[in-house]
DNA sequence: CCGATGACGCGCC
DNA sequence: GGGCGCGCCATCG
């Protein structure tokens, strides 16, 4: 359970059950909207907080992507993420989705 | 505490 | 345009 009680990790977790259905968010944005004045943003940190994500169904993970738009890493496989984002309404070419059209815009 | 790694990003060749 | 290396933060060992 990762003994780290509330920690980066799960900000990650939080911003990315954020993101609105059919719409995908950037390392770049989340660790963006994590970054603090005093830490800047840890695409690192986020990407691995996905990754050990405990609870993968609560926090649709599969909504993030690489800074182009490219679908990253997936705990259980890439082929299976973008198949979610497609069903999402998302749509994936060669493992790529339309940042310009799904990235998520969530301005606070 | 220190060292190494990682689902990234960007710069440079 | 493609390939390679370095830097970033946080977590793990």
């Amino acid at each position: 359970m990762i003994v780290s009680n509330k920690s980066f990790s799960e900000k990650v977790w939080a911003v990315t059950a954020k993101i609105p259905p059919g719409r995908v968010a950037t390392y770049g944005d989340i660790a963006g909207r994590l970054a603090n004045k005093d830490s800047a943003p840890a695409y690192r940190a986020v990407g691995m907080a996905l990754h050990r994500n405990p609870r993968a169904p609560v926090v649709p993970c599969h909504r993030v992507v690489g800074s182009d738009g490219r679908l990253t890493g997936y705990a259980g496989g890439l082929a299976k993420k973008k198949r979610m984002l497609e069903a999402e309404g998302v749509a994936v070419v060669d493992g790529r989705v339309d940042l310009s059209a799904y990235r998520w815009q969530n301005r606070r």
